[in-house]
DNA sequence: CATTGTTAAGGG
DNA sequence: CCCTTAACA
């Protein structure tokens, strides 16, 4: 297999999650704008976890809900349980383990927060590449997937169908016994996925999004690419033309310091930039293992 | 006082 | 190996 593409790993994250556990306790608050916040006699306590639709209003998490309630009058406010005096996470923490059950069922995870897992999918494509037919990966069966780079040629946005169908159509036919294309890969574990999350959906109630791609920084970019309740492959021909324009701040890990620090003395704005210095040229300013 | 809590990596 | 710092939710 190419270099890059040896893995398959997939980014599973929770929309909202504190909001959607709360919307699932009390109805009402569901399709509404609202907020978790946590404490309550400072500007009215703090935010941590925010809808869409508040979103759509400017509210962000971090921010007081007496100042978020100035950008959305009719915001609604879920309260983070205390005990002994301090905001207390154990209802989330057990919706948590609710999800993490019903992911596991399909592969082997790695919990990175409360509301998101990494998995490593190659060994279950593989599995299911054995036992798949021709034409068994339809348009149907990836309802909620888009192609990153896909449609191409095209500036619009909200082609994923076209794109999808594009991508699909540039695949090889599944070749029995040898070993299968990247993109073959990924669409199978983009497969996967899709039925993963809609098993977390049945058994909780709770949506996600998630990317599907080669690691685990190009599957959390990929994530956050078609939020909420999407997800996106991210081929690694893909990858270039993304990080032309993406800044470095926008990789996991690079949203501090070390990105701003990169950014200084490197003078550069965005990932296509810094692909252009080596991994040696790197370790120099960075030292040996950061770079 | 005014976000807090959690986790992981790096340095001593 | 522990403590501090950084990053993120």
């Amino acid at each position: 297999m190419d270099y890059g593409k040896e893995r398959v790993v997939a980014l599973v994250d929770m929309d909202c999650f504190y909001v959607q556990v709360e919307q699932r306790l009390s109805p009402a608050l569901k399709n509404t704008p609202c907020v978790v916040a946590q404490y309550k006699t400072w500007k009215g306590g703090s935010i941590i976890a925010v809808s869409y639709e508040a979103r759509a209003h400017g509210v962000t998490r971090n921010m007081w809900v007496d100042d978020a309630k100035k950008l959305c009058p009719d915001l609604q406010v879920a309260r983070v349980r205390e005990s002994h005096g301090k905001a207390d996470l154990t209802f989330y923490r057990e919706a948590s383990v609710e999800v993490i059950e019903v992911m596991s069922r399909f592969a082997v995870i790695e919990r990175a927060s409360i509301d998101e897992a990494y998995m490593d999918l190659t060994a279950a494509v593989q599995q299911r590449l054995k036992s798949m037919n021709d034409n068994e990966i339809e348009s149907l069966l990836l309802k909620t997937t888009y192609i990153q780079g896909y449609p191409q040629n095209s500036t619009e946005q909200a082609q994923r169908s076209r794109g999808l169908k594009q991508w699909l159509a540039s695949l090889p036919e599944l070749p029995l016994g040898e070993q299968s294309s990247a993109g073959l890969q990924l669409t199978v574990g983009a497969l996967i996925v899709e039925e993963m999350r809609a098993a977390v959906e049945k058994h909780t109630g709770f949506r996600c999004s998630a990317g599907i791609s080669h690691n685990k920084v190009l599957a959390k970019l990929a994530c956050g690419l078609n939020k909420p309740n999407r997800q996106t492959i991210l081929p690694l021909d893909s990858v270039a033309e993304l990080f032309n324009s993406l800044p470095i701040s926008k990789i996991r890990n690079l949203g501090g310091k070390l990105g701003s620090s990169i950014i200084e003395t490197l003078a550069v704005e965005n990932m296509g930039d810094l692909c252009k210095f080596s991994q040696a040229q790197l370790g120099q300013h960075f030292g040996e293992k950061t770079g």
